[in-house]
RNA sequence: UGGCCCAUCGCCAAAUGGUAAGGCACUGGACUCUGACUCCAGCAUUUCAAGGUUCGAAUCCUUGUGGGCCAGCCA
């Protein structure tokens, strides 16, 4: 009963108007595509487009298509074509077989043009590019007609033919829809639909020499595949109308439809693939998969899960409010999710040294622990205890605080899984940093032991000097930009300079058997990975992918 | 300033003319062998503003205001 998560979620404006399409008979199913261009990575806005769309075709039992939007060998890569199929399937969105890319539809995106110009709905011009942009005209005033819009049906038929056989120079021909010169819409003012490019192709070669434009393409591309229903992002929406117009004047049966939902923005991260793209090749940080960056890939070996990250696109929900998420509610599913799965081990990571005077020196101890206090499946491992072990830094002061109950001269706590220990004197160095804790503990108060002598405010995490594995801390901190996305004078983001900070820190020695791409909860909510680019047996690097929820704050 | 879109708590976001859901964040308090988790309580007498229609308006109309997008042979 109290399972029951009864979340009367009410369905999304996109649902609605499918919900709708579907009552009126529309559509005969529900079917809809992820469509990126290869040309760069993943990162978490995507996410939200592929589970979106994906998450819908599931929910109406329709099909998802995966396909790649490269209409453009300019710009595209094969290196991109595979990182991002690897992404979407960590994410888990399922495209089956249907797996496509416009470029398969060169042959067919022809003959459709073919069908325009036979239709009067589309002719040959000679302009050169910045004639078209002057005889466009601007944002106020109504552009003109191109002195070749009425050139006949046979020479534009002519005309087009010899574009695709190659008998024009890049830029020098380029095929339009007509449409209307004056209409306040600008895509609507005679779009250029077809481009010519003597450029390979990733997947064709040298088959073709033009090249369809995205407007022209991508509704073509839907009505093939059968998409109904074709989700983009706000700033598509002036295109709407020419998407509909293609489908119109190529006549096809259920027309797909272009839907629009706002982007996701997160605060404090650099979004975008044009900055992300910069900070990769300023060398700023160390690939597309950085932990410092929110690709799907830096997010992947930080250690969320795609869970998290499902979980998050549907806390998030859809609309057409252009918004910025708080980075908070993305750290909130990684916790969130991690919670029940992963075993809860003790790390260090800015350690000072504790001495327990009164334990027989060269003495060994293994507690058997709990892996995970709420869920017991996770069963349990052994830790070593001595006379010498690590505690962070913040769990002792020297003069406290009113409210902190960590560990301070005469104060006695609890060492988690282990025994009560009270801190004697300590060491400082010539700096007046503390260098070593001296402390004493009370073998009656073993963990597990039933003691309830005397009750402790404070538990605090440890581990074995003698025992833990030394490992490299990484501790990340998001990119960034101080202006949200603009470029200062010099053409350079503002970003915040420490970034990344690397300590030395010390792990339990169960985790040197870690493997990469493992991700654990910590003490006090902290959550590491296990870096899986550069991690061995000898060299174990973590990274912090979530700040501590909620350490101490001193009164102000 | 031509066109299109958007505006509900610090941040997301429901409410579809019937009297402002929920989550994140935050603030108490209880519990605790993680200052976490969990639990309990508190968080919009009011929806950008002003008018109007209506028995009734966040929802409809008007006029403003604020924000986003568009003048690639990019997607």
């Amino acid at each position: 009963m109290d399972n029951m998560e009864n979340e009367v979620i009410s369905k999304n404006f996109i649902e609605q108007i499918i919900d709708e399409d579907l009552a009126e008979g529309h559509y005969d199913h529900v079917q809809t595509r992820f469509p990126p261009e290869p040309n760069g990575y993943l990162h978490i806005g995507h996410a939200k487009a592929i589970l979106l769309s994906y998450g819908i075709a599931q929910k109406y039992n329709g099909k998802f298509n995966m396909r790649f939007d490269d209409t453009n060998p300019t710009k595209e890569k094969v290196e991109f074509v595979e990182s991002i199929k690897a992404d979407i399937k960590w994410l888990g969105a399922d495209w089956e077989d249907r797996l496509f890319f416009a470029s398969d539809y060169f042959g067919e995106m022809y003959e459709a043009a073919v069908k325009l110009i036979k239709k009067g709905k589309a002719y040959v011009c000679d302009l050169t590019a910045d004639e078209i942009r002057e005889y466009r005209g601007t944002l106020k005033e109504p552009g003109k007609n191109s002195p070749y819009r009425d050139r006949s049906v046979e020479e534009n038929l002519a005309l087009f033919e010899a574009m695709k056989n190659g008998e024009y120079e890049d830029g020098s021909k380029v095929l339009r829809a007509k449409i209307d010169m004056s209409s306040p819409n600008i895509n609507m003012r005679d779009p250029v639909i077809y481009r010519v490019a003597h450029i390979s192709h990733h997947r064709t070669g040298d088959e073709w020499c033009i090249y369809p434009m995205y407007d022209f393409a991508h509704p073509i591309e839907d009505a093939i595949e059968g998409i109904t229903h074709s989700l983009c992002t706000l700033e598509f929406e002036d295109h709407r109308p020419l998407y509909d117009w293609v489908v119109k004047e190529l006549e096809y049966e259920q027309p797909p439809k272009q839907i629009e939902f706002a982007k996701l923005y997160l605060t404090n991260v650099v979004t975008g693939k044009r900055y992300i793209k910069k900070l990769v090749e300023d060398g700023i940080v160390d690939g597309w998969d950085d932990p410092r960056l929110v690709s799907i890939a830096a997010l992947r070996r930080r250690g969320f899960t795609p869970e998290s990250i499902k979980k998050f696109v549907e806390l998030v929900g859809i609309s057409k409010s252009q918004s910025s998420v708080d980075y908070a509610m993305l750290e909130y599913c990684i916790r969130e999710d991690l919670k029940l799965k992963k075993p809860r081990m003790m790390a260090i990571v800015d350690p000072v040294k504790v001495i327990i005077d009164n334990y027989p020196e060269g003495q060994v101890e293994y507690f058997d622990v709990v892996n995970n206090p709420e869920n017991e499946e996770l069963g349990t491992r052994k830790v070593p205890f001595s006379r010498e072990i690590y505690i962070e830094r913040e769990d002792f002061m020297e003069e406290p605080p009113k409210k902190y109950f960590r560990m301070f001269p005469g104060n006695e706590v609890r060492l988690m899984n282990a025994y009560f220990v009270k801190c004697n004197s300590f060491v400082k160095d010539e700096n007046g940093n503390v260098t070593e804790i001296h402390c004493t503990y009370d073998p009656e108060t073993r963990s597990g032991s039933g003691f309830t002598g005397r009750k402790v405010k404070g538990t605090i995490h440890w581990v074995s000097a003698a025992h833990a594995v030394e490992a490299e801390m990484r501790l990340y901190e998001n990119i960034v930009d101080e202006e949200k996305g603009k470029l200062n004078e010099d053409g350079e983001l503002n970003l915040n300079p420490n970034s990344l900070r690397i300590t030395k820190g010390y792990v339990e020695e169960n985790l040197a058997d870690a493997k990469s791409e493992e991700s654990f909860q910590f003490v006090r909510q902290g959550y590491f990975c296990v870096d899986m680019k550069d991690s061995s047996k000898d060299n174990l690097v973590f990274n912090r992918i979530v700040s501590l929820k909620s350490s101490f704050k001193l009164p102000s």
